[in-house]
DNA sequence: GAGTTTTAAGAGTATTTTGTCTTAATTTAA
DNA sequence: TTAAATTAAGACAAAATACTCTTAAAACTC
């Protein structure tokens, strides 16, 4: 697997959060429920955002968690860092420490370009662009809802 | 991770196959100590490099483990897909069951792409373009260890 | 055929990742 | 000022991955 399961909740809540019409705080409660991931576990993988700077949080009432800059502002890089960090982006892929342009192995020049690769995807590809495609074509942020459905209804919704 | 441990330590034995002169059989152990692999671990992960056909082995002495095509004929993709299997190929990046053209995340494209790229790395580079460039400039397969010593040295020698 | 060398197979252990539960601290609002 | 809502933090549990150990089976050598 390429990201870890906590990195993959990241991507999903930091997207459901710039898809946000305010740019209020949202509960970590309702992000658990409507993508359907668990709450304490989230709350650990939000904790790490709000640390790195990527997302503040407010305790109480009316508290939750919301970006800290604008969903345009934001890239994919920066979330997989702050959470599985840049050994994906620095390791060999044979496992050797220390595999660089120096001391490489075989396959490291080949490994590099398609790590530089990922990266580069991953860099140029921001939250905002993702929600307003994720919105105008109601695209699946979870296993079976899309956008629409996700961003015009609430938790305790029984419908 | 992009890749476990045990497909590490299956691509690592095959490049080393690869660079052997002659084609014989090479036991585990000697491939273990050479290496620097869990005798045991090893032997399991050979294994399924050998029951998908990928290798043979035999047993007794003068048995062992062996490259059934030349090093030219086997792409890493194929040792990649028989340890780890193809899900790193076909999954989401954000986890989500079934994504694809049919039902994408928003993130779908672009990660297809991705992908794509690190599939044609692997699918086309072979273990022998590897061993070669691995001997000639005598690189490194092991964190200490580059192919030159890994070739000219008995396990049993004192040196 | 007996003994040795090797892979095969399975049970067991350790570590990491993933997820759960409980309590504390902070903030809002009645 | 009390109660409710929320995040923070830490202990705990489950599952997956990584690794170890023991025994069995096969093949070679004498």
């Amino acid at each position: 697997m390429l990201l870890s399961k906590g990195c993959i909740y990241g991507l999903r809540s930091s997207l459901f959060l710039a898809s946000q019409e305010n740019d209020g705080y949202v509960s970590i409660r309702e992000i658990s429920e409507k993508l359907d991931i668990s709450f304490h576990f989230l709350t650990k993988i939000l904790q790490q955002l709000t640390s790195t700077g990527l997302m503040e949080s407010h305790k109480g009432p009316k508290g939750g968690i919301r970006l800290t800059k604008s969903g345009s502002e934001v890239n994919l890089f920066e979330i997989v860092a702050a959470i599985d960090g840049v050994e994906l982006f620095t390791e060999c892929a044979l496992g050797l420490p220390g595999c660089g342009v120096k001391k490489p192995c075989p396959l490291h020049e080949k490994w590099a370009g398609t790590r530089d690769g990922i990266r580069y995807m991953l860099e140029n590809t921001n939250l905002m662009e993702l929600a307003k495609k994720g919105k105008e074509q109601n695209l699946r942020i979870t296993e079976h809802g899309g956008f629409e459905w996700l961003l015009n209804n609430d938790c305790n919704d029984a419908s």
